[in-house]
DNA sequence: CAGGTAATGTTATACAGTAACATCCGCGAT
DNA sequence: ATCGCGGATGTTACTGTATAACATTACCTG
């Protein structure tokens, strides 16, 4: 999906959630989209800052809420950082690996093991609160 | 396993790995015993000053770090804090949710997730870092 | 146009984590 | 015993991450 169709969606998933995919944060999605990997909070702020003057965090915090939110980012927790997901239109379940050497991210299609761990939640009267699953580590190219 | 067990445990695995449990380690752990979910590192080094008279930063981290090194804490990214992992000694891989709302903890056998989640990384050539997988949400005190 | 709602701007601050260097302490070798 | 080494801890200062609280704007709708 290159980056047209990209937006055009995310501006859809926006508007089927009642909102819109205003300058603010379809500036940040573009951001986001520009960096292979995982990508932090105050270097999209810089990149921001540099290119409409002035911002400051809550301005990038509340957009990457927004859009981490409905899917069109995930937060990387274990690296404080965010992704762009390629996938938010698609229903399958995508279990993220994000390697903490290079930033790169890979998604794979992880349906069984959501399952699994689904019905084990379950049974723990649990719900998860990420749509997704990431998992940090070291990637085939970064191996120790 | 009571807290005396539970330390000598604790030393036990120290040892094993060629380290000690040092007056520090093992006040750091009870600390963190004495919570039922996840502590944060401030609240813990705020026990700590309490407890002992005076504390930095980075001497609670050491300590943190180290404890989750070998297992005997599993740290929880998704809220900044860490839990007392109780099965350390044991083989099995653990499933722990971590309710947001409450803090609480709970710890499961997931060893089906386990084996269908390395199996998927496996043939990513990627290699997960944590031994254990910590999922945050809501339990079923706490459901919306 | 009035008034409400969502979004953004602004300031200040709280919370989280680490670098760098000093000091201490236990222990084995001389 | 003491020298010197390495691991652990203390101390200072700082960088990075995130949010509270309030002001302002933009826009829609009646």
């Amino acid at each position: 999906m290159d980056t047209q169709h990209y937006l055009q969606a995310a501006e859809r998933l926006c508007a089927a959630n009642g909102g819109k995919l205003t300058e603010l944060r379809r500036q940040v999605l573009e951001l986001v989209l520009g960096y292979p990997g995982v990508v932090k909070a105050y270097q999209v702020l810089a990149d921001l800052q540099r290119d409409r003057g002035a911002a400051a965090p809550p301005t990038v915090y509340r957009a990457l809420d927004y859009l981490a939110q409905y899917g069109m980012l995930h937060r990387v927790d274990a690296l404080n950082g965010y992704i762009v997901c390629h996938h938010f239109e698609c229903s399958h379940q995508a279990l993220i690996l994000a390697c903490e050497q290079c930033g790169g991210v890979e998604e794979l299609d992880a349906d069984a093991t959501f399952q699994s761990l689904s019905q084990t939640t379950a049974r723990a009267g649990f719900v998860p609160r990420a749509q997704s699953l990431v998992l940090t580590g070291s990637c085939k190219h970064c191996q120790p």
